[in-house]
DNA sequence: CGAGGGATTGAGATTCATCAATCTATGTGG
DNA sequence: CCACATAGATTGATGAATCTCAATCCCTCG
């Protein structure tokens, strides 16, 4: 097994700079003063480009880098020896990906590309030093870590707990609402939408053919409809409730 | 709704300090060098007994504490309005319980025992100047943090994607691994197991009548058997197989 | 215009949940 | 020490949710 050599473009002229950078809100330097963005920049390794359906990095192989997303949609899933995938997590625009507190260890998710994107690359082996330098930057990384663990028990709780419908609610409201609060799109009644049915099910623990049926119930329910890679809510409390996805407690686990 | 006080009964005498505490292997201050302890005892607020059954904190309330677990079972879980319950992980002992990264937040998740427990108790508000302090701690802590985010997303992936048996069989073999690591038995092929059919059922995602069934499923394959509180496991090598619990990445997730 | 991936629909099988009843172990009060 | 209460474990019967297999359709892209 040779360690992957994903497809990154490096992006050679017009990189953005840390400190003016657009989404420096949502990312990792949230907080951090204008006088530490420099040292910021010294440890970015570069920013690259990726097109869709590209591998980021793979399950028990070694990645040098850990990327913070700074355009697009980035799936972050383990897969089973049946080829059965299930996706952890969906990385938008302001995500750390690959953070892991041990170095040296293989990497525990595969993550791959929905959409051409663009990754601000951070070397593996320099994060304790700037760590060590930069409080407020760790901090912020405890708080992003912390969000990612709160996402990730929500998830375990509807997995585990609600029906089809129920799931693909809860899913799909998350997105909606991370989407819109990250393009600062409070209302607004659709979004982008980029993963195909068969993802859906990878997220939800759902067969694709159970995930199409299930679509078409919440369609002529009249709560959310996909179409042409767009997610389309049509009413949103409605959907909410389904999912038992608590609206009031969003900013708690959606960090920007 | 009023915070909550969970019945916590101050141990006045025969406290265990922690520069002679026998789990300080497994817990917050792994790795911590002996003259920085004495700063930690300071911000240890004492220890605690609980009986069995007895909440520690509840989701949506706000905890003055955070714990280490000293001895004893904890079900760290959500709820759902209509009753049902998502175990989200066993804390044992050396398992940091009630961290968050923010402070002022309500708890996410409710906190119960399971046996009779001996708890380390830690102002939540002393805790980031305890960070600042100690570079150490903080890096444990983090540790601690990543652990837990990956047993949850193997919790994810099997609840999302494997058979009944398949989910029992994995949530078993990661409790027979986790308790023969803390207590230094690795050849034992039993160990005390106080969950109930019920709660088995909340950590995988199933009815107690379908873990009952699943149960005896496998006692008769011969892999494993509960009964009078213990769980018996005959076949180590098919459990884990059955259950896609990787063994040899052990030491990358069970972080003693 | 053809190829291919995703979406859609149908039919049948399987897994798991639900409802209901009995059984067993454990602990408690008299 | 016994009678009773209670929680958990066990089993059966039935039905619902979801999966599997298979076929067709539709959109997009080259």
């Amino acid at each position: 097994m040779t360690d992957i050599k994903p497809e990154l473009i490096p992006i050679q002229h017009n990189q953005t700079s840390c400190s003016n950078c657009s989404i420096r809100r949502l990312a990792l330097f949230h907080g951090v003063p204008e006088e530490d963005l420099s040292c910021t920049q010294n440890y970015r390794s570069g920013q690259y480009k990726l097109s869709a359906n590209r591998e980021v990095f793979r399950e028990c192989h070694h990645s040098d880098f850990l990327y913070t997303v700074y355009l697009g949609w980035i799936a972050i899933y383990k897969t089973l020896k049946n080829g059965k995938r299930q996706i952890l997590k969906i990385a938008l625009p302001g995500d750390i990906i690959g953070y892991q507190a041990h170095n040296d260890a293989a990497m525990n998710y595969s993550g791959i590309s929905l959409t051409d994107t663009i990754l601000c690359a951070f070397t593996r082996h320099d994060m304790p030093e700037l760590f060590r330098k930069n409080k407020n930057i760790t901090q912020r990384l405890t708080e992003l870590n912390s969000r990612d663990m709160n996402l990730c028990q929500n998830r375990l709780l509807t997995i585990g707990q609600h029906s089809a419908i129920e799931k693909i609610a809860h899913f799909c409201a998350e997105l909606f609402y991370r989407i819109k609060t990250i393009y600062h799109e409070p209302n607004i009644n659709h979004i982008n939408f980029p993963l195909s049915q068969e993802d859906i099910g990878d997220a939800t623990g759902l067969t694709k053919i159970h995930v199409n049926r299930t679509l078409r119930e919440l369609r002529e329910r009249g709560l959310m409809e996909i179409s042409s890679r767009t997610l389309k809510v049509n009413d949103i409390d409605k959907l909410c409730e389904l999912g038992s996805f608590d609206k009031s407690t969003v900013h708690t686990y959606i960090l920007y």
